[in-house]
DNA sequence: ATTTTAAAAACGGTATACCGAAATTTTGAT
DNA sequence: ATCAAAATTTCGGTATACCGTTTTTAAAAT
């Protein structure tokens, strides 16, 4: 792997860890030093993350930590959800390939057993984490249309935009355990309706899936403090 | 303006206009050379177009030319499609601003103007399609989802996904004006629901106005070398 | 103590040198 | 003439020097 790749990598999880406060400037030559580089390799890597959104171009030149309103973040899930629910559509009306659903099923199994023990085990809880992005990745990637991935992984940069970015916000809470099986019933519902080719349905279920990120987003606001402790990124979001 | 942004206007600008054959190495000193720069600023420009999907990373280091099946156009149309119905249903649901609603209507106005003439000059049509442009713009902007607005903005700079990409390919074309009208008539008919806050609709009439692009884009694929000759860009494209 | 001004340090944009790897051309053998 | 091997060129990744500008710090004036 090339240093570029290196430093992209350690830049954008130092500023997701929240080691960089919101507005603070980015010095090349002194985030070279951090990392270990000269500041070549610096400078593509702020250009990358201007283009993902986590950096913001200063008027007077460089870079400073781009900090989020919680309007913004609500948004891109908002966006996510009418993504993912294209995909979900596009899934279940091309048909689901024999492999892409038991793919899926295996997801499903794995899911049910995490969430099975109670109260849930880091252990449990990460393998839960684990089966979610792959369920969602899987779907996406099923639809077959690369724009929509693009889209998705484009978005889902942002800081919590991510199907699983709020996760660990119920992992802490042990009666939000609940909302996991909640949510991975709709991961059944919305195979089930993949599987009989009914894309409206899957669309709403994809898209309303959603929503309990928003919940928890709130949720996560309502208790600041342990929300940044859990997700440093969180200091990135500004406001209520 | 820096060198930088230059470079990379210009650089976007010469892959857009089919200058470079799809799949030829964009090596930085040529490059560099042709817009009479150093290297420094061709590789800033060639990450953020990598970022845009434009140019391609290679496996030995470097950037290609990209290459869009049709699939791929297609696809990003249908992604366009469905964050344009999200806007428009968003709009329609927060409720329209006066100065919006004031905007949108002269949009029509000019559009109804720029169309009245039969046959259309080229004067009419070039301000059919700065309208075009405007009024997709307002709406999205009035949604007042910037995750939102980023992923169109994303999505448009694959050739022939944005919103007038297409549009050259009626232009010369007596018998399509009609085609105009239909779709200028959609814009009517999608001011009209988002004034009287019919989301659901403004979705759906949003949504399949991109329609038109993909009729558009199969026209285009039927008469090959007359749409290369309007839009260079078609030369990315390969297949069918 | 506060504000203003001047000096100094830091920064970003740019060009370029260096190096190892990859690609291309040339050379040589068959 | 064809193919293999070697030499040469090209290229990308990286570090760094240079310069004008911005930012910060220090000093001076009010």
């Amino acid at each position: 792997m090339s240093l570029q790749e290196t430093v992209l990598l350690q830049l954008r999880e130092c500023i997701l860890r929240g080691e960089f406060e919101p507005g603070r400037r980015l010095a090349e030559q002194q985030i070279a030093e951090l990392l270990g580089s000269s500041r070549t390799p610096v400078r593509a890597a702020l250009v990358t993350l201007e283009q993902e959104g986590l950096v913001q171009a200063n008027d007077t030149g460089g870079y400073v930590v781009r900090q989020f309103s919680v309007r913004e973040v609500t948004d891109a899930i908002t966006v996510r959800g009418h993504l993912e629910g294209l995909a979900a559509r596009l899934v279940a009306e091309h048909g689901l390939s024999r492999q892409v659903a038991l793919d899926l099923q295996s997801c499903l199994d794995e899911g049910d057993v995490a969430l099975a023990p109670n109260p849930l085990s880091m252990d449990d809880y990460a393998r839960y984490v684990s089966m979610n992005d792959r369920f969602h990745a899987l779907i996406l990637e099923a639809s077959g249309n690369r724009a929509l991935q693009r889209a998705v992984a484009m978005n889902d940069k942002l800081p919590f935009a991510s199907a699983s970015a709020m996760l660990p916000m119920q992992g802490s809470m042990v009666k939000d355990r609940d909302w996991m099986l909640y949510a991975h019933r709709q991961h059944h519902m919305l195979l089930d309706a993949m599987r009989r080719g009914e894309g409206a349905r899957a669309q709403a279920l994809a898209q309303e899936h959603t929503e309990v990120a928003q919940m928890n987003m709130r949720q996560a606001l309502e208790r600041r403090s342990e929300a940044e402790q859990l997700m440093p990124a969180m200091r990135l979001v500004v406001g209520r």
